[in-house]
RNA sequence: AGGGCUGUAGCUCAGUUGGUUAGAGCGCUACACUGAUAAUGUAGAGGUCACCAGUUCAACUCUGGUCAGCCCUACCA
């Protein structure tokens, strides 16, 4: 039997197909009964657990699992590994408002290991609901291994690719990650750079009125210029604007627009009235001169004066002809002056992003203090100006240093705040305070090199910490030479299989051909450390590319004695000197004998023990809340200790041990410093207790009170360092009194955070900072290396995602592989499918492809389909603040995970946004979800009642079966192949309207309703199970093509489908054998099904009847009553073999006796005739409209003539053109005396005269109707055979008496009786709206 | 500011290499059908294809510009 159901409810069959997914593990089946070989790769990009899924998600997803399990039916194996993305500022932030901290609190009121701890918390804070959420929308992937970026195996494989990079290198010679620096926001106030987050915080921009400078620049007299000078002595010079006049000593460049016109003026200086003559673009003529003052004359102005009198001299000089102009430096620094600068620098060059809108079109470039600025003078191989620098000679120090202040060589300024907000207030209040740039626009005055200087209000970005200006400002930070592989990546793209196209080619593909390096660091915490490590002048560094790597390093460090121990034990690789193991195997084993010197860092090996767990637990919450309240001698004494900037010895704040909390402690030295606040003037019993119970455990207590620290620092200072040198030398005569101990590291050593499980190297090491600061290596020449304390861009983290998923295999790593990755990587790369959001373009997609194009010279990806935005159903943007996001659970609770995933793939291309809108969602679920329930129910019930059962041995051949089936067929394997070639052009929304439109259209509302009959009628004969076998294959083939899109319903009706023959299937291992629609082939594309004729005659048919029953509709005539015939007018010979292929589809279903073909013989057609524009056009060209005209004028003997002779000549304005019929295109128009409608080239002419047969006959079809309904509102069975009894009523008395047997077949009847009306009981009907009869229908 | 996407009926969307009646579904109005019935059919109303200019015999379609919405990037002398 099949199920049969009372309602379609997709939310319960999500329920059912869930737990038959879970229990019979499906997905897992699904890929592994895939040849590995075989493989389709897929990516998973890592979401944030940290956030909660929202309904984009699902969007997401969605397109990402349906072209996966696509694939999967295809036969190809494809894991999906999950994973996620646990780094990043988004978590830090979340994590300081939790602590209620910010960034400057950490190491301070936070200890970074706490920090770091919380992160580690928070990351996963919503994988249960991303895991449900994954789980109910049907999104298949493996969470159960996923990758996570924190992981060690994640950490050092993300180091591996950092290495190769560094060390790869350009053509001539240039390291791909490398120490650089760029213009960032900085904060002198604060002494830090500012993020762009920072920088978009609201009240940063604030509203100032600057000094601003048109100041003039004398130009040089050369080949270049000549052109410019008009007489021997003329003074020429550009003006150039500029609201910071003290970045004028720093100018290197001015900056034209290329397309921009500037002109030529001569005029006085304003300032000293000296002759002159200016460049400036012509769109800002009127921002300097007054057209009243043109051609005054030049003798009368005063300095002073407003008017200032000028001549326009020059126009239309083209700011590409200014390039290369020299002219004098404005302001020099003789300290900053090289040879090379005075070469290179103070020239003309252009730049696009030169706009007219201020300022003199001329723009003043100063490279260290604007990022446009830099980025120009850097392509125009313009150098730096500013003081030596040994260590880099191409980067010269900046003439303002990190305070704000010009530095000392800059003459007249040096010394000065550039900035009046950084002096001290009483400063900025003395009368004779000038602000910097005020003395530098006066020197230009004097200098007559100013031209215009006036107070400029503008809005300028703010410190939102210290609410003082911002600088742009060089700073430190790591680099990837991205830029130098700009033209590869470049090409790699152009291989890639984009969709939209348009994302390929525009938004990432200029993006590429405008690569800039890219800046890795952050100066953060949570995240990935930069895995180098320099000497403190930053001569000898060494990259690390693994942990097996640093491990050997760390050995290194430990023989050197920079290192007391090596974390990362055991080495699977010892050192190939013997003598280092010796100290490196057990915990705790020599490396306090002797040696005493070489102790500096942490890692002093375990035998000191500090509290127990559990006890240590309570102890450090405690702790917590202590830091939050310190004192202020705490404080003090913590700024003077933290980040062992106390001989580099490491302090602990508020650490616990035994039963206390120690202010600061030093583990390595088993030294306690406490500061006493006035409290412990009451307590001096406990403190003394205290006292004594650390000494026991082998600790000394200094102590100090606050008032020793707040007045007399350096003292404090200089004591603590005489006593940790004492207890260095104390310490290293104590033997070690726990050997044996502390072998449970994991469990008791501090050092330890909770680290996740991993494997390998380093188990139980955390590679985070702080603990991967506390590692120090030992250079070639012996010296110490500490790591570059940044962190990477988690961008990096997520595009090193194709290797770090696996992991390093040091095997491979040993035997020097290209790609020593683990196992699948192999066969996982590069991906051949990922899909993310379109605004990952320049996030995940892009560091997928620059890593993989700078490390492999390869693509990540073949194929990428990035989708749009979710918005609300008013195309607005969800936000938490607008109220309107939609709840991903509610909405799959509430329609299903298939309604949902169908519409928003259905509805709109994935990367257009979508208006989400849950009245689409439901309009998907009654449309094709309910159609397709209906079909497969009314399937159920029949096939039941009939007994029949699929068979997969006994199909009837297709040849065999009626017009209408082989119809269907032909269609469903058009879908086949519409469908596919869709699928594997990633183009799901055609695919998937494809399906809505073959179930709706074609299915349900041709084929079920024109088979109704064969289903209910008579027994089950070969036509039945003709019908039977047809409409099971469409379901069969139906579902499986919306398996991917719609995984539950489709699975659901695939096992509804296959349970009564599941048990023969599987034992004689037929297609159908499978449990679930997943595990199954897809169906292979089989043209030898597709009869395109015979779609063409169906869809004949198909308007055929639509337009009858238009006729029959207007002219009121219901389909029940027979006509007597239909004419179809004949255009071309091949018409009548197609129509009378489906004429008795098309008979039945008009319900008209018979079909006749009208043709021009007999004379009956009007013809009308219209200009086939297509054809006609390239032949006529300018005369179409008249030829056109001349057409639709045509007779009927003007067509027949054309017809018959096969051309017509028309003349247009002495011109003779050759009309052939395809030049027409022919159309009946009308047949007089018939009824008539048309469609295109298609007409149809009814014969609505009546007979009485008909009306008899019509009559009868009434009756059988009426029944019919009767039969359904008493509740009767489809089965039960009735008795019926009529009023014997004149109108149907010859109906009855003409169709009684026609009547009683159809409704089942054993008896038909008319009785007189007085003799009758029973209900009273309308019968078409004319007669009123009494009835009674009983079961018989 | 730069780059990208989108703009077609009240709503959600199709619209092939330019070709003369610009389509579908939903919604609305009217009617019909009824052994799929919380379904279905037919008909109707509803459009300056965002706007402007150009190319062309012909533009929703191609080109340029404008406007609006959104996304990404950048923040300015």
């Amino acid at each position: 039997m099949y199920r049969e159901f009372k309602h379609l409810n997709l939310p319960a069959i999500d329920a059912e197909i869930l737990q038959f997914w879970q229990d019979e593990k499906i997905f897992e089946k699904s890929v592994e009964q895939r040849p590995k070989e075989n493989s389709f790769v897929f990516y998973e990009g890592p979401p944030s657990a940290n956030g909660k899924p929202g309904i984009h998600h699902v969007m997401g997803r969605t397109v990402k699992d349906l072209f996966c399990r696509y694939n999967t039916l295809k036969g190809f194996r494809v894991a999906r590994k999950g994973g996620w993305d646990t780094h990043g500022l988004p978590i830090e932030l979340a994590v300081e408002k939790e602590l209620g901290i910010t960034k400057e609190d950490i190491g301070v009121k936070v200890s970074v290991e706490e920090y770091n701890a919380t992160c580690r918390s928070t990351v996963m804070r919503y994988k249960d609901l991303w895991e449900e959420k994954t789980r109910l929308m049907g999104f298949w992937a493996d969470l159960d291994n996923p990758y996570i970026t924190f992981e060690n195996s994640y950490i050092e494989t993300v180091w591996y690719i950092l290495q190769r990079l560094y060390k790869k290198q350009t053509a001539d010679g240039q390291s791909f990650l490398y120490k650089g620096f760029t213009i960032q926001p900085f904060s002198p106030a604060a002494g830090t750079g500012l993020s762009s987050h920072e920088l978009n915080l609201p009240g940063t921009y604030k509203e100032v009125t600057d000094i601003s400078a048109v100041a003039m620049f004398r130009v040089i007299r050369n080949a270049v210029s000549e052109s410019l000078f008009d007489s021997d002595n003329e003074d020429v010079r550009i003006l150039a604007w500029t609201t910071t006049p003290w970045t004028l000593p720093s100018n290197v460049a001015l900056t034209v627009g290329p397309k921009i016109e500037y002109v030529k003026v001569k005029t006085l200086s304003p300032y000293t009235g000296a002759p002159v003559s200016v460049l400036l673009a012509k769109s800002r003529l009127a921002g300097y001169f007054n057209t009243e003052d043109e051609n005054q004359s030049f003798e009368t102005f005063k300095v002073g004066e407003k008017k200032l009198p000028y001549q326009l001299v020059k126009e239309g000089i083209k700011g590409s002809k200014l390039v290369g102009i020299r002219y004098e430096q404005l302001m020099p620094t003789p300290a900053a002056s090289t040879p090379e600068l005075e070469e290179k620098a103070f020239r003309v060059i252009s730049g696009d992003w030169v706009t007219t809108e201020d300022g003199t079109g001329v723009v003043h470039t100063a490279p260290y203090f604007g990022a446009d600025d830099f980025r120009a003078s850097k392509a125009a191989g313009i150098p730096f100006i500013g003081l030596p620098n040994e260590k880099n000679q191409d980067l010269p120090f900046p003439l303002v240093d990190r305070q704000g202040k010009f530095v000392d060589e800059v003459p007249e300024f040096g010394g000065r705040y550039v900035k009046t907000e950084y002096y001290p207030v009483e400063i900025q209040k003395d009368k004779e305070f000038k602000p910097t740039d005020l003395l530098i626009a006066l020197r230009l005055k004097e200098d007559n090199k100013a031209f215009k200087i006036e107070k400029y209000k503008h809005t300028y970005p703010h410190c939102w910490r210290t609410d003082k200006p911002v600088l742009y400002y060089p700073l430190d930070s790591w680099f990837v030479r991205a830029s130098a592989a700009r033209e590869r990546l470049s090409e790699l793209n152009k291989t890639i299989n984009w969709h939209p196209e348009s994302t390929g080619t525009g938004r990432f593909g200029q993006w590429l051909d405008n690569l800039q390096d890219w800046n890795l660091s952050r100066s953060r915490y949570w995240g990935i450390p930069l895995p180098i490590w320099r000497t403190e002048d930053g001569e000898e560094e060494i990259c690390i590319g693994s942990v097996m790597e640093l491990s050997e390093e760390v050995e290194k460090a430990v023989k050197a004695g920079l290192m007391g121990k090596n974390p990362f034990n055991p080495t699977p690789n010892p050192s190939p000197a013997g003598e280092g193991d010796t100290h490196s195997n057990i915990a705790g084993e020599g490396v306090n004998q002797g040696n005493e010197d070489r102790v500096e860092e942490g890692f002093r090996g375990d035998w000191f023990k500090t509290t127990s767990p559990e006890r240590w637990k309570i102890l450090k919450e405690f702790a917590r809340g202590m830091r939050k309240s310190q004192t202020v001698g705490e404080a003090a004494m913590w700024e003077m200790l933290r980040d062992k900037q106390l001989d580099g010895v490491k302090f602990r704040r508020q650490h616990a041990i035994e039963e206390f909390i120690a202010d600061f402690v030093s583990l390595e030295h088993k030294l306690v410093v406490e500061v006493d606040g006035t409290i412990h003037d009451f307590q001096i019993e406990q403190d003394q207790m205290r006292t004594e119970l650390l000494n026991a455990v082998g600790f000394e207590i200094v102590r100090f009170k606050n008032e020793d620290i707040l007045g007399h620092k350096y003292k404090v200072i200089d004591e603590l360092r005489a006593i940790l040198k004492k207890r260095k030398e104390e310490l290293a005569k104590i033997p070690n009194p726990n050997p044996q101990g502390s072998t449970d590291t994991k469990e008791n050593d501090w050092i330890k955070s909770p680290s996740p499980a991993g494997e390998g190297l380093g188990v139980g090491f955390d590679l985070h900072r702080p603990f991967i600061d506390d590692i120090v290596l030992v250079s070639p020449s012996g010296r110490p290396m500490r790591r570059e304390l940044d962190l990477i861009d988690v961008w990096f983290d997520s595009g090193s995602m194709p290797y770090a998923q696996w992991g390093l295999d040091y095997e491979k790593l040993k035997n020097g592989d290209d790609k020593p990755f683990k196992s699948p990587f192999e066969v996982s790369y590069p991906a051949t499918f990922i899909a993310e959001g379109v605004d990952q373009t320049r996030g995940w997609f892009y560091t997928l492809h620059a890593i993989a194009g700078m490390v492999y010279d390869s693509v990540a990806f073949k194929n990428v389909v990035s989708n749009g935005l979710v918005l609300d159903k008013n195309g607005e943007k969800m936000s938490k603040s607008k109220g309107n996001v939609v709840d991903p659970f509610e909405t799959l609770a509430t329609f299903g995970a298939d309604a949902t995933r169908w519409y928003m793939v259905s509805n709109a291309n994935p990367w257009d946004n979508l208006k989400f809108d849950t009245g689409g969602i439901i309009e998907t679920r009654n449309k094709l979800f309910g159609t397709l329930y209906n079909t497969y129910n009314f399937f159920a019930l029949y096939a039941n009642l009939d007994g029949f059962k699929h068979d997969e041995f006994n199909v009837m051949p297709y040849e065999k079966r009626t017009e209408l089936d082989r119809w269907i067929i032909s269609k469903l394997y058009s879908l086949v192949a519409d469908y596919r070639a869709a699928m594997d052009d990633y183009d799901v929304t055609k695919a998937s309207r494809a399906i809505e439109d073959f179930v709706d259209e074609h299915l349900s509302n041709w084929y079920v309703r024109l088979s109704r009959r064969r289903f209910w009628k008579g027994e089950l004969n070969e036509d039945k199970s003709a019908a039977y076998q047809t409409l099971y294959e469409c379901l069969m083939v139906t579902t499986q093509l919306m398996a991917s899109v719609a995984p539950f319903f489709s699975d659901w009706l695939y096992r509804n489908l296959t349970a009564p023959i599941k048990e023969i299937a599987k034992a004689k291992k037929t297609p159908l054998r499978h449990d679930s629609i997943h595990l199954s082939d897809l169906t292979p594309l089989q043209p030898f099904m597709v009869d395109k004729a015979l779609e063409k005659r169906m869809d004949y048919a198909q308007r055929i009847c639509s337009l009858a029953l238009s006729i029959r509709k207007k002219e009121g005539l219901r389909v029940r009553l027979p006509l007597q015939k239909i004419l179809l007018p004949v255009l071309d010979k091949a018409f009548i073999t197609e129509v009378d292929g489906v004429k008795d589809l098309i008979l039945s279903e008009i319900n008209v006796k018979q079909l006749e073909y009208v043709t021009d013989a007999s004379g009956l057609l009007k013809k009308g005739a219209k200009a086939n524009f297509k054809t006609l056009g390239a032949k006529l060209g300018k005369d179409m409209k008249e030829v056109a005209a001349m057409i639709a004028n045509f007779s009927n003997e003007d067509i027949t003539a054309l017809e018959a002779s096969g051309e017509f000549k028309v003349s247009v304005m002495g011109k003779t053109y050759a009309i052939t019929p395809e030049d027409l295109i022919i159309t009946t128009e009308d047949l007089p005396g018939w009824k008539v409608a048309s469609d295109g080239d298609l007409t149809v002419a009814l014969d609505i005269h009546m007979s009485d047969e008909l009306l008899a006959e019509g009559m009868a079809r009434d009756l059988v109707s009426i029944i019919q309904k009767m039969r359904k509102d008493k509740d009767f069975n489809v089965t039960d055979r009735i008795a019926v009894r009529m009023e014997r009523h004149p109108l149907i008395v010859t109906a009855v008496e003409q169709f009684g047997t026609y009547i009683k077949d159809e409704v089942l009847a054993n008896s038909l009786v008319l009785v007189p009306q007085d003799e009758i009981t029973g209900e009273i009907v309308e019968l078409n709206d004319e007669v009123m009869l009494t009835m009674d229908v009983t079961v018989d």
